[in-house]
DNA sequence: AGTAGCACCTGATTGC
DNA sequence: TGCAATCAGGTGCTAC
């Protein structure tokens, strides 16, 4: 499923390719694709048709593409739900995937010969498009006083800033991790808190972080609180720069099935194996109506008060100065 | 205001 | 073998 590493590497990968390119068609093959647009396909396709895309860019699990047009600023917005993929075919396109919701035609001023096509697939049909105007907001994060202006789809605008947005206003996190009587995976997973988090990378950081999922927020101690937002910026950043690493050009995958992040996974989908750390099997839980991986031993509820130490090694953060955020638009190369 | 629960949807898997 | 039930997931909406 696509988290924040998979739709960065989408991002990175459409911003490579289809930045300064004109929308010259668009199919909608599934009306129900679009949403969150009062005129339906009708108005989607009319709204992005001959606008030239200026930049993708991406916050949390959402992502857009700013279009330059004649009239005010707007995105064409995409999430890519569960099951979201975009695929760019250079030259003739073949027939339209089964899967396929939507296909967008793209040119290049001045280069005639030279054309995109762009499909929109998704299989579950969690994810959507959409066209909506852009907002200029001091942060969209709640409380995020002093960080710098942003623009952002209206839409976008109750989404906190994600783990890996250097602006992200740490304290302030922190101090949201630890508000609430909810537990703290459904904390993690509340993208006005912190974006970007997904069930998968949730399980891992609080695993990393030794903390249990089912801990009351308000119980999570500042330093835990700590560990988890660090545990989840290390498990996002080692995932981002795997899936950058086998990362195709004209094939921008972002199908969680593919796995090539699930081979280093110690917690999510590992029901009955050992934990990595002590041996414990690892047990599968419901929590708020998703499944939850924890150690029972090393996650215990509550946690322990000094937290045995690691026997992993610890994971060095890859360079992410390169990774672009919601208003910054210098190139990108993973 | 904060929280819980459900709808949305398809395909793979499991159970009978 | 074939059918039915279950499961997976993120977000937005409604209800409490």
């Amino acid at each position: 499923m696509p988290e924040l590493p998979e739709v960065e590497v989408v991002r990175a990968g459409l911003d490579s390719l289809v930045r300064g390119a004109t929308i010259t068609g668009v199919q909608i093959y599934r009306d129900s694709c679009v949403r969150l647009t009062p005129g339906g396909p009708g108005e989607f396709a009319d709204a992005v048709d001959g606008r030239s895309i200026a930049a993708v860019v991406r916050r949390g699990k959402f992502l857009w593409m700013l279009l330059d047009g004649d009239a005010s600023e707007v995105a064409l917005s995409a999430h890519l739900g569960m099951s979201g993929q975009f695929r760019v075919h250079a030259g003739d396109a073949p027939p339209a995937h089964r899967h396929c919701r939507a296909r967008f035609t793209l040119t290049y001023p001045g280069e005639p010969q030279r054309a995109l096509t762009l499909d929109f697939l998704d299989q579950r049909t969690f994810g959507y498009l959409h066209v909506e105007p852009v907002t200029a907001t001091a942060d969209a994060a709640p409380g995020g006083q002093g960080s710098p202006a942003t623009v952002v789809p209206h839409s976008v605008t109750h989404i906190a800033r994600d783990v890996l947005d250097e602006h992200l206003d740490r304290d302030h996190t922190i101090a949201a991790l630890r508000t609430g009587k909810r537990a703290i995976k459904q904390v993690l997973l509340d993208q006005t808190v912190v974006s970007g988090i997904g069930n998968i990378y949730a399980d891992e950081a609080l695993w990393s972080a030794q903390v249990s999922p089912t801990l009351a927020a308000h119980a999570l101690s500042h330093s835990s609180a700590q560990d988890v937002l660090d545990a989840a910026y290390m498990v996002m950043t080692h995932a981002l720069v795997q899936g950058g690493t086998s990362f195709d050009a004209l094939y921008v995958n972002v199908n969680g099935e593919s796995g090539y992040f699930s081979r280093t996974l110690q917690a999510y989908g590992r029901t009955g194996k050992p934990c990595a750390r002590c041996g414990s099997a690892i047990e599968r839980i419901v929590l708020g109506g998703r499944s939850t991986h924890r150690c029972p031993n090393c996650q215990a509820d509550p946690p322990p008060l000094a937290a045995p130490p690691l026997d992993a090694p610890p994971l060095d953060a890859p360079n992410l100065s390169d990774v672009r955020h919601a208003g910054e638009l210098g190139d990108l190369r993973l």
